[in-house]
DNA sequence: GTCTATAGCTTGATAGAC
DNA sequence: GTCTATCAAGCTATAGAC
């Protein structure tokens, strides 16, 4: 059972890597068959919902190992500055280096599938929710904390489109290098420009 | 030929729509067809290098566009914010306040097409630049010119992918209203964490 | 659990009438 | 300049042998 363990990781991962790269369109099966060295139809054995399938078995796992691996260290103790650079660290690696895309926003075009869209419309948020939890702990309050959060991930999905498009990386490691401080540093005073609400 | 020129301008925000909602790969000619009321081959007639040369059309009059009707005002007279807070105003216009994704991004997945792939790098590229200029004609180095630009457009890509994904257009119209500051504010003093380089 | 073979549909693209 | 009709190739998905 154990080889049998590895096996279906490392198709998970091979699957995980069409999707990202393609999207959900141009993930055809012969490019999935190919990179995981499965034919069509054992393809169809493991995942019997077809394409549907594979892609939100692939976003549920993604999920699981995001959550367990990445935003772990956020929830444990210590600082928030550490735990959130550590965070960072893991997020480096993770989207190597910024060269990777992020597979929420592969899956996020076109092709109307609602389960996938909601799988992903939950993951953002609960990403948020977890950057959200730590800004609280480092004594922003609820509001701001809300902001930074999506502002990081704003900061993360936008580093990782420019690097996309332009091959520049640079970018995507300046976010990740101020984490810490947008996720934990109460704004300095910038002239109230009258009207501001909840986000 | 007024009339065939909004034909054709028609036709073309179609074609524009279908490859930002859809991607390269989603775009499939039958959509296309359905969306601009033309059939295949009255499609071909326009564009004979088929569906590549359908998105290279859409992406070049999207620049030219852009650039003339979006980035204008940074190149225009007037105290820095004031343009960046015009060109603001023009984004949040274009991106339906953040409905709308960025075509740059939908077609910047997968389907090899090395002249796209190029293309979008250009325009990312240029967007960049322009930011530079008013970034620096509002008193900011060089270093920190380039890099608050980089920010400025990680922000509006990343908030666009947020409210794809999420639905909260929100953040999308916090980062514009923030892109004047961003772009002229010389950055408050913040602990020089040792090392530090150019983009 | 993986394979070969194949069904049935859709794709991008072309030929030729009007 | 748009159409109908058609093509070969690709697609997702299934049947059934091993």
């Amino acid at each position: 059972m154990p080889a049998r363990k590895i096996d279906e990781d490392i198709l998970m991962d091979k699957l995980t890597e069409v999707f990202r790269l393609h999207g959900y369109e141009g993930a055809s099966l012969s490019l999935i068959a190919e990179a995981t060295g499965l034919k069509r139809a054992s393809l169809y054995h493991r995942f019997p919902g077809g394409k549907e399938e594979m892609a939100e078995s692939v976003l549920q796992r993604a999920d699981e190992w995001f959550v367990s691996h990445i935003l772990a260290p956020l929830t444990g103790k210590g600082i928030p500055s550490a735990r959130i650079k550590e965070m960072a660290r893991r997020l480096n690696n993770f989207y190597g280096g910024g060269n990777s895309s992020c597979l929420l926003d592969s899956l996020s075009l076109g092709h109307d599938g609602d389960a996938i869209r909601q799988h992903i419309e939950r993951s953002l948020t609960a990403w948020i929710g977890a950057l959200v939890l730590v800004a609280r702990d480092s004594g922003l309050s609820p509001a701001i904390a809300k902001q930074r959060a999506e502002e990081a991930l704003i900061g993360i999905q936008g580093a990782l489109v420019l690097a996309r498009g332009t091959g520049n990386t640079k970018p995507f490691a300046r976010v990740l290098q101020n984490l810490p401080q947008l996720l934990t540093v109460e704004a300095k005073k910038t002239k109230p420009k009258s009207k501001r609400s909840k986000s």
